[in-house]
RNA sequence: GGAGGGAUACCCAAGUGGCCAAAGGGGGCAGACUGUAAAUCUGUUGGCUAUCGCCUUCGAUGGUUCGAAUCCAUCUCCCUCCA
């Protein structure tokens, strides 16, 4: 079985520019390939993860992955945004974010030995000459056609500056920069970034006299048509310090049952069949499912150790068993003992503000050492503290430990 | 450069001198039901105190007024049309 079978079989291939020479291709060869990343943020996050899990597995098939950092094309900015300006990011951030991205990526993909490649693009775009830029590569490029591109379309009614009509230019040069360099042969990405795709195998083409592919993925999106990894408090990141394994671990369990399937399969490494049957399940069988899912991603992700403790935790605290040394703590003072128990919520910031403590509490939702916390003038007495921790219980499924500073 | 329109809480959006901490919807949170799911229903959704109440918030600054999200002035940003 090839490995575009494989990325077929398991969901992730939304369209490709030449199906059948991909397909020769990956089979006779050993390509490079490549995939951008914009490194405006300290972490990746979930939406990433379906990236690099392409990237896995094409490496796995003895192909070379690239990872490129869209450093130049930070140091724009990107303004589309309608309130905040996207904030120019400094050199060193750039720096800094790509060598986390790196790390994070280390689990999944092996860059030892050049078997994985990490560019970044302000390597080739911040000394571009303007005039020659327009000369070598704008000659290329249509308006006409690039007004007719999908990506475009909406934006002209939204309005599009110059600016990032430019991306695309500066995208499809990155393709032609790789493919010069290291004989980079297909761009991957979100489905979102076809028409850039597309502009670089052109480019390629003009310029090189060679052909190049493309491929796109399916967005990572729930049943409902939300982004998967997304939450109210924002994206589920692949940072230990940004999301927790153990909040990490929930989120894949609490998935939906509709996206449990799609989930191992885009994912996991689990093999299809398996997939396929546990997603099958029904009704309370397939809590089964998730609780695999939730493993095996948090394992892909921050290690078995983790995922073991994610799933102890999770188990000591909904399945009432195992030890609940696991479970996220916070610490306290010591001096907490009859002190108002809001007061020291607050202080351990597992509730924003007084007020929604209180209405927390009139609202019955909250839990110490899984009793109702009847008044909101209740104080923190000797009996609910056991093994120097407090178990506090935030609604219906989220918890905390307050352990107690010697 | 000219003409016009706009900026309200997490998002959308009403409000055009006191009854406005600000309608409605979405989202969030909590409760019921459940399977740590979905759907549904109910409550809630600035902060501090919880008892009356107090404080901060309607792009920014200043002003008019007993009293301003609402009126006036200046500024900033966004959008549309014309050049």
């Amino acid at each position: 079985m090839s490995v575009l079978d494989v990325l077929q079989e398991r969901g992730y291939i939304q369209q490709m520019t030449h199906e059948e020479e991909i397909r020769e291709l990956l089979e006779k060869e050993k390509i490079t390939f490549y995939i951008g990343f914009d490194p405006t943020a300290d972490s990746l996050h979930v939406g990433h993860f379906l990236q690099i899990m392409v990237m896995s597995h094409m490496q796995k098939a003895g192909h070379r992955p690239i990872v490129l950092i869209g450093g130049g094309t930070a140091m724009v900015g990107d303004p589309s945004g309608r309130t905040d300006m996207r904030k120019m990011l400094t050199k060193e951030e750039i720096d800094r974010n790509a060598e986390a991205f790196k790390k994070q990526m280390q689990r999944l993909i092996d860059f030892s030995n050049g078997k994985a490649i990490m560019a970044n693009n302000a390597d080739w775009l911040l000394n571009l000459n303007y005039i020659e830029f327009l000369r070598d590569i704008g000659v290329h490029f249509s308006v006409n056609r690039m007004l007719t591109a999908e990506c475009f379309k909406s934006r002209l009614e939204r309005g599009l500056s110059f600016l990032e009509f430019n991306y695309m230019l500066m995208q499809a040069y990155d393709f032609l920069e790789l493919n010069r360099r290291y004989n980079c042969v297909m761009q991957m990405g979100g489905d979102d970034q076809w028409s850039n795709i597309i502009a670089g195998i052109e480019l390629i083409r003009k310029k090189e006299g060679k052909q190049a592919y493309g491929m796109t993925f399916t967005l990572l999106t729930t049943s409902e048509g939300k982004k998967m990894g997304k939450t109210q408090k924002g994206a589920v990141w692949l940072d230990p310090n940004k999301t927790s394994p153990y909040e990490f671990y929930q989120y894949w369990r609490n998935i939906a049952d509709a996206d449990v399937e799609k989930a191992l399969a885009l994912l996991t490494f689990l093999p299809m069949d398996e997939v396929r049957r546990l997603g099958a399940l029904k009704d309370k069988e397939i809590n089964e499912a998730k609780k695999i899912l939730a493993y095996e991603v948090t394992k892909l992700i921050h290690g078995e150790e983790e995922a073991i403790k994610a799933q102890k935790a999770a188990e000591a605290l909904f399945e009432s068993g195992g030890d609940l040394d696991n479970v996220p703590s916070v610490t306290v003072s010591s001096d907490v003992l009859g002190k108002k128990i809001l007061d020291v919520l607050f202080e351990a910031k597992i509730i924003p503000s007084k007020s929604e403590g209180r209405r927390l509490v009139q609202q019955g939702g909250l839990y110490i050492n899984n009793e109702k916390v009847e008044s909101i003038d209740e104080y923190i007495k000797d009996d609910m503290i056991k093994d120097n921790s407090i178990l506090i219980r935030k609604g219906k499924k989220e918890y905390h430990r307050l352990v107690i500073k010697e």
